[in-house]
DNA sequence: AAGACTAATGGTACGGTGTACGAGATGTCA
DNA sequence: TGACATCTCGTACACCGTACCATTAGTCTT
């Protein structure tokens, strides 16, 4: 491991800060490291992610890795991390809290859908990065003019953070899966099969409206509305401001 | 593979529905390959259900689950639709959209919480399951006496899904990490190096008022409320009621 | 310039994974 | 009793994370 540190997240700290007698200089850094999974995770998916790929993409043995990163789950701390500094605002925020928010929570969605694995990784990484800390240190200067007790602010905090999430899961899974209509065409059949068998007299009443693509079409349409997230999130920091 | 059947998520269907001449009956059904893998997640861990370790929980050889599954992802389908299946609501839905969509909710939230680890698969097992469209028709049905148009029906269903399922994943991502103090103590001293360090005003700020450690519990206080989850589905639903 | 020291490198190996292949066992029918 | 398709599963392969440890090669001292 990287001498002298704790296994801490810190991928934006230079390792080999004050060379000590004797000392050989790193070929690699955490940073470039996180780079390359970076490269390899949005260009190969992340289940590419292997210890011995990002080593080949350094051009280093596999091993090497492990001077830099005590673990697997550790180098994935950094790419998670990564991710997290690409949507922090570089901009001044507004002001007005409910701005400032839609601000961050705009470019947070737009961050995780340009790297939708990030969502299959957040929770196995342990700990806060450095850029999850900036994130929230940008998330309470936002709430900040929110007229509230401390609860409240990290509440709306919590409350944008989980939404936003939920959100972009469900929407890169969507679009994944709209990805192969053979699989779709198979679904209709599945459905079609299911409401035959009885016991779902709703979506039996869709129907009547129409057959099954167009049924589904509409529900796609209704749930791909690229306005829905700015509209429901602005709804959700509305009933705060109005209490 | 299951003779006759597409590779469709259908673990609440009998395998050896009408005998055919020569036919062998299945030692094991799907149902009893999910329940499997269902009791090895929750006691060892996700990441302990494996082929290999599903068989053996079966007293049968790892190819042979090869037999009614084609692929690790479909039994990992199986596994999930299994939590679906859970959080179905089993008493008459209220007549009211809103009382009805927070039972629905409610049930979820309790059903992902009770097995954690379904946030971890979700969005690998494509294709929906049966009890996954059980759980959009009785979403359906509970926003069927709001008035509004189908798009808006189909959003307040997602949005209802998105918070709940981001809620869950922080909250339990949230709870593994409490879990060991000594990567809480560490991350303490890492936060005070970054706060230290400048560039922090808010958390700067917060420290005003007490250390460290009365910071981060009065946070951790805030997020882990458990009426959060429920006002802030209230105050989410009330934003289309009152318009 | 030579030597010593030590961090950095990376080869090998081990126990795990998903699953392709194909041989064998077994229950069901004629 | 025999035919036969289904079900069972042992073997094998490529990949994974990573423990161990010999080798390499910079840097500082003399």
């Amino acid at each position: 491991m990287v001498r002298g540190r704790k296994t801490v997240i810190a991928s934006d700290q230079q390792v080999w800060l004050r060379p000590e007698p004797g000392m050989r200089r790193p070929k690699h850094t955490r940073e470039m490291i996180a780079a390359a999974a970076l490269r390899i995770a949005d260009s190969e998916g992340i289940d590419a992610v292997s210890m011995r790929r990002v080593a080949a993409e350094l051009d280093a043995g596999t091993m090497t890795l492990y001077h830099y990163v005590s673990t697997k789950a550790e180098l994935l701390a950094l790419l998670f991390d990564a991710v997290i500094g690409e949507l922090l605002v570089r901009e001044a925020l507004p002001d007005d809290w409910r701005r400032a928010m839609q601000m961050i929570a705009l470019r947070t969605r737009d961050s995780l859908m340009g790297h939708p694995w990030t969502l299959d990784i957040v929770g196995h990484t342990g700990g806060l990065g450095p850029n999850a800390v900036r994130h929230f240190e940008q998330s309470l200067q936002a709430v900040s003019s929110f007229d509230g007790t401390f609860a409240d602010k990290i509440n709306i905090i919590a409350l944008v953070d989980e939404y936003t999430f939920g959100y972009c899961k469900r929407c890169s899974g969507l679009e994944q899966e709209l990805q192969d209509q053979g699989a779709v065409d198979e679904e209709f059949t599945y459905l079609r099969s299911l409401i035959d068998a009885g016991d779902f007299p709703q979506l039996e009443g869709l129907l009547q409206l129409g057959d099954m693509a167009t049924m589904w079409n509409r529900s796609m349409e209704a749930m791909k509305d690229p306005g829905r997230f700015e509209r429901n999130l602005d709804r959700l920091l509305g009933s705060f401001a109005r209490q």
